[in-house]
DNA sequence: GACAAAATGTACCGATCTGTACACTATCAT
DNA sequence: ATGATAGTGTACAGATCGGTACATTTTGTC
């Protein structure tokens, strides 16, 4: 099955929008660069939102199929793993055309909590933290809610600080604390057992 | 000194943009909502993105000034200070109309490491982070850099997930996250005495 | 009251925005 | 070849965008 011209825009859309911004980006301008005409993109899409709908759910897709995948090639054991989260983080700040993350982009752009890309951005972190949460659990830690919520700020407080050129080395500061976390979350449990 | 016209306009142009967005709000509507015509504004500042500056810089100085301030309030020792930090959050994030962190948005919308928008947005964290590294170093713990990148994480991890209501206890948790790595790295400092 | 400064209202510019109408062409299975 | 399907190009509507021109009114000061 090759891919749609449908697909096609959709993922051209996406590396316009996360490169320009959404409301920056007109559809005029989607047409120059993907060579859509503009009469096919309303035959897939009835608006410019439901299309940034489906580059969203694109993007939540490809990346958190990339992410975990990419961690579990870089580790063996799950307290590895959860430390590899880390890792990956720093090959995504480091790979070409980073930008921070989309959907942090998204909410900054589109702030209504009942707006659908609101809402989608956030069901976006709210599936990273459940996939975070079971990776957690295997490690066997006694509070694993409390240690992926401590993670989860670790990792977006990265992403924020990379992408603002804030920080260099945010991957590997989060890796660092991260580690103490953890070792700190285990102990505990080790005291309990 | 009474406000003039033009302070008038920055507070309440900060309030709009911080609601609505940078580019989602057009100078027509921010005559609509002031009262203050579009001629005038025209003479205060020469562009629309002018006006933005002038939001940011308002915004960093009221910022860091209740920031900072009110820790000091809330704590006594140095170490206290430090924690507390995430207590203001807490009451950040809480108090009414919260949307998250106008930098950040703006870096969202601004995203050429040129504009002089990305810029002040990045000096604005930087700000922040090297009134931290102050308080940090107070505490006499051994490596004050290391520890205030973690933090630094915690608290811009804490101001996203809280705005996108990934997590309501985002300051908490974050609070708790802080005390374990404050105490890591002042019982490292230890180890070296 | 006179005069300058500050602010206003209104109307407009050209460009761009999202979205649509309509006629046309390429593709492909039957 | 025919006819359906998918896609294109162009032109446009109506609104809004940032920004300006110009004449007018308000305000504060002497």
């Amino acid at each position: 099955m090759r891919p749609s011209r449908r697909d096609e825009l959709v993922s051209q859309a996406l590396k316009i929008f996360y490169k320009n911004g959404f409301t920056a980006t007109g559809m005029d301008f989607l047409v120059k660069e993907t060579g859509i005409s503009k009469t096919s993109m309303y035959k897939y899409f009835r608006s410019k939102d439901e299309l940034i709908l489906a580059v969203l759910r694109l993007r939540d897709e490809q990346f958190r199929n990339w992410f975990f995948r990419r961690a579990e090639e870089l580790s063996s054991e799950p307290e590895d793993e959860v430390l590899a989260f880390f890792d990956v983080l720093k090959e995504w700040f480091e790979g070409e055309g980073f930008q921070g993350c989309m959907f942090i982009k998204a909410v900054a752009e589109f702030q209504q909590p009942d707006d659908p890309i609101y809402q989608q951005s956030l069901q976006h972190k709210k599936l990273i933290e459940g996939e975070l949460f079971k990776k957690i659990q295997k490690t066997g830690v006694g509070a694993p809610e409390s240690l992926t919520q401590q993670l989860m700020l670790l990792m977006e407080g990265a992403i924020v600080l990379a992408q603002m050129g804030v920080s260099a080395r945010a991957a590997e500061d989060a890796r660092d604390a991260a580690r103490i976390l953890l070792a700190s979350a285990l102990s505990a449990t080790g005291d309990k057992d």
